[in-house]
DNA sequence: CAAAGCCCGTACGTTTCCGTACGGAAATAA
DNA sequence: TTATTTCCGTACGGAAACGTACGGGCTTTG
């Protein structure tokens, strides 16, 4: 119990600059910094955690240090896609940036982690108060707006091998390892297609020396490799992210 | 000459609120459409006419009053899709209301019409001035966003016909008439599909009643057989612009 | 340690759409 | 009017991905 209470109290004490991982909170000045601090919680994000259900409002916005979050667009029929992913260089809770309190699409941790959260509220709160920190936020919501832009041109034009490359990449960028651990199953619910059509895209690219597997997880071994298959799928929300960012610090 | 000079005048006169036929303008309060007025300049949108370059300055934003602008995300090696359309009820050149000043994509009348237009920086110079002119802005730009992650959706999930009759909805949600003046070749392109699967497929829809069709037009004739094709892909960016806009007048 | 569940490998017939191409009809320019 | 260009109709073989399904290996649970 003692023990559970020390924990808790060291998780909950208010970050410092330097305790920070997510890069967006790493941007921010010294007093963004100390309007947001007081409100920031450390919380562990486990796999398949939900964070944003369509429709509900948004309770919190999450400051993603370690693992992945799938935003995932659903329609009344039920079909649904992945239209952006989000790691340590962004939060969720767009919506709130743009003044709406709503989810519209369905958010989930694809790969665990843990991040920083706060209240919806007290987001809005500090955003209300700084301009600095409304700029940035905008910014990180453009970036993500392209990412979006660009997973509907690759969802047009690109073919699985093509998609499944430029994913392995965008989750690469927001890991610290070269391991992926999720199975065929979760990456085919987030490309849109077949189970077996991203099993036999995967043993094509073992076959080729890129990743290698085991059940639920992938490894990444040669990424230039998959950059050549993923071609210019993948490359310029990047690029646009490091540009919309490159103001901030 | 005289004539010329008499219609400039009259094009370039400070428009009143009763004038504007663009939803977005319609929208403002008396003090923030004051505000914007006196930058607004009447414009003919020609087909085909360029309003964005990839990765060039914004110069213009364009209020649509008639037809309908394509945006389109272009990588690399070329590969392009239309990421959204825009017509009376918003406007180009999103990433201003992010504060960034450059285009992503590239955008272009699709349709030809008119609407009204002013400098990004006479636009930026109001921006700065209202907060609430900022707030419907980013509920704009956010309701382009929605569009944007729902085309990521057809473009993974629907097949050619479900698509197809998407953007027809789309187009006619955007016009005054139920012409839609354009070639297969010109919808095949914003689809990201061959030429002759779209011919193929307007004649599908013709054989059901659904369409008229002649050289370089089509026109509705029974929309709500074209959503029933279209099924659920087509519908939520439509009322989530309703929405967010319900709360402006 | 056995049972159950999950995950992966593989297969087959089928659908969808592509690349390409050719000719004719309609519109536009000369 | 004639020539030229644009646009549409149609065709064919082939690639990509689908839906479905079955069995076997790995992991977790009881």
């Amino acid at each position: 119990m003692s023990i559970e209470v020390g924990l808790k109290s060291m998780n909950d004490a208010m970050p410092s600059r330097a305790d920070v991982r997510n890069r967006l909170l790493n941007k921010l000045s010294a007093s963004d910094f100390a309007l947001l601090a007081p409100h920031l919680e450390m919380v562990s994000l486990k796999e398949r955690q939900v964070v944003e259900v369509p429709n509900k409002p948004i309770t919190h916005v999450y400051f993603v240090e370690t693992g992945v979050v799938s935003v995932v667009a659903v329609n009344v029929e039920d079909h649904r896609i992945e239209v952006g992913v989000i790691g340590k260089e962004g939060m969720s809770g767009v919506p709130l940036i743009f003044g709406d309190d709503r989810a519209q699409h369905s958010a989930y941790m694809q790969i665990g982690g843990n991040g920083r959260r706060m209240t919806a509220a007290a987001f809005l709160e500090a955003m209300k108060q700084s301009v600095t920190l409304r700029a940035l936020m905008m910014k990180s919501a453009q970036a993500f707006m392209i990412q979006t832009a660009h997973t509907a041109l690759a969802n047009g034009r690109a073919k699985l091998e093509e998609r499944l490359a430029r994913w392995l990449l965008m989750a690469h960028d927001r890991l610290d390892s070269d391991a992926v651990p999720l199975t065929h199953e979760f990456l085919a619910v987030m490309l849109g297609v077949r189970r077996a059509g991203v099993t036999v895209a995967l043993h094509s690219f073992e076959r080729r020396g890129l990743i290698a597997t085991r059940r639920g997880q992938l490894t990444l071994i040669n990424r230039a490799g998959i950059e050549q298959v993923a071609g210019s799928f993948y490359g310029i929300p990047e690029t646009e992210l490091k540009r919309l960012m490159a103001e901030f610090i």
